[in-house]
DNA sequence: GATGAATGAGGGTTCATTCAT
DNA sequence: GATGAATGAACCCTCATTCAT
């Protein structure tokens, strides 16, 4: 049909936007490029949004935020019992990560670290991939600190560089995937056989 | 310097080109950029090469390669002695990694993400760099196996993860450091604190 | 009010392309400056107007039109009597001309000789604009030949040229005004000073 | 030929623009316009120009300022002395902004209001155009002030006004003329006939 | 009457590339 | 080697206009 509901096709430019965007990159992304994909022409864009720049902010609210506010409640309820096993949350949390980023994997991360280069000369942009990472950084420590507090996580490294190690291996193996898609996304989780004291260790990869 | 011709200009081009695309990426980066900030003009460029994506390529080979090849045959020499100790070697790789980088380790970052990204869309690129962390990837398996041969690295992760988690945690530095520059790169060697059977670990700086 | 339909709408689009198009320009005002500046979208133009230009043109007619039809009945009237005092009615046309732009008289004189300038490219509206002036020059000649007749205005330049002259200062001014709004505007009337034989001259304000 | 100079080219854009803005005003010319005009294509402008805007300032400065500068300094000169002519002297001023404007009266007439036009929604040109105006306006009243003093114009007026008073009847012919191009421009100085006392006023050409 | 999605033409601007000088 | 004028394609964005709802 010709007329579409503006919510429609709204949803369908940032769909686009963001399958394209992990190929090409957003700047080399045309509006043309992405509203031709939708079947639509590149005048109707503005109906919808006011600018390109416009576009990448709403694709990063709602298709690269790997944002862990429904989850981070639970979580910290479950944190505050006494017998809580923290490398199941720890990696319940990273599962978490892995399948927030949609079915496409691949894309979600070329998208996001083309977000990233992208930060470099865009404030905002850089503003909220710093804030995303305050959010994961804080939640994290604070998963690790229990678990150290409960004795279940080493204490010869302290706090905030086991956090660090964890981001880092997490985002790491994005790397690495993209290089080599064929990588075993699961084996980040084998982090935890040595950050976890033994006696706590019976599981042994996926 | 790696330069294939004595050319001074050339050499010039590159460096610049490899400053600038930190902040603009390859694609937003003008021939008139570059040459301007040389003190040359924008029609002098193709003196010195064919397109600017012959530029690209250039620069891959002579500043974005975190080439081994010095080190390697060094290395192999050593860990084929017997009482070696496979965790100065790779303390040793990984430092390499980091100076190999230049001075300027978040502009050497930016412009290999830049890249990676680029990769996507570009198959020379693409090529050159999984065989870069191809060789990289061998490289450190074989340091990997030796040293769990000689009972130095734990056996209960098996060779080819060690050594997937030990360039994912590089690399992740890497991407934690371009969101946040205030981050201790050294921090990398703690995962060795773990990796190495307790009795090879007298090492506990922070 | 002059508006040729009852339509509410319609009254409020010229109206608020009469204020705007004083700032920009009419070429320089899109439709949808138009209608939001009415509280209304874009799309409801076309209920009202088959085209852009044919606002312009209803502007023209409705706010542009220095018209004289009202006032040049009674005017005549009383030049036809003897002992008319011609320097009278003719600074009453003046000060018609000044009212009749409405209160604000610089928006009136930027939309004036937007149209003006308009008209360089538009046959229409130059038409418009040389019966506008024909109306205006015949009228004031009709005064000045009769003020000569009577003796009042002197008779050293011919009767043509003072009304151009009048004519001249007269859209002059409006010109001077819109380069320096502080500008009295009533000075016009010191050229009668001069245009008017002495005995008759015993006006002096400012 | 293919290359020119790049003067030569920048002087023809010049040209053309003026030409051209003429009768469809600045806004309304497109860089397209200008340039096929000249037997160029678009993407060449911007050898020249770092906008379109720049532009329109080198078009205000080479070919619309009515720059009085050269004559000004003679004028002063004759005018200090005790038996200078002021008629004459104000009437070598006007016929010195006619032919100031070029052979093409009715081009730089059309151009020049456009400009004016256009000040409303650009400081500098408004600036420009005051500063320009302000120049006009005390140069001219010091003629008129020193015919004041010398006793060769009236002096029931007051000398401010009556420079406003000859500044608006140039800038009104210039609008008649743009209304009617048969008007002649040079019943303007009739107003001289007025303006200066009797026995000075031996001139009575059309 | 009014809405707002869609169109298509065109505008200013950038830029890799070519080429006469 | 270097310069800078010129090209032509592409880009973001604007806008008068149309039309289904």
């Amino acid at each position: 049909m010709k007329y579409s509901t503006g919510k429609e096709t709204k949803r369908k430019i940032i769909d686009a936007t963001f399958q394209l965007m992990a190929d090409k990159g957003f700047d080399a992304l045309s509006i043309d490029d992405i509203m031709t994909s939708i079947g639509r022409t590149k005048g109707s864009f503005y109906v919808h949004f006011k600018s390109k720049e416009e576009l990448l902010y709403e694709v990063m609210r709602t298709r690269l935020d790997r944002g862990h506010g429904q989850m981070a409640e639970e979580i910290l309820k479950e944190l505050s019992k006494d017998n809580c096993n923290v490398r199941a949350i720890l990696e319940r949390v990273t599962d978490e990560i892995h399948s927030s980023s949609g079915q496409n994997r691949l894309t979600w991360a070329f998208a996001f670290y083309h977000l990233l280069i992208h930060s470099r000369k865009n404030e905002f942009v850089r503003e909220w991939l710093e804030s995303n990472e305050d959010q994961w950084s804080n939640f994290l420590r604070m998963i690790v600190k229990r678990g150290q507090e409960l004795g279940q996580i080493r204490t010869d490294v302290d706090t905030q560089t086991i956090t660090n190690m964890c981001m880092a291996i997490v985002v790491g193996y994005d790397i690495l995937f993209m290089l080599n898609p064929q990588i075993d996304f699961s084996e980040v989780n084998h982090i935890h056989d040595w950050m976890f004291v033994n006696d706590q260790n019976p599981k042994n990869e996926g």
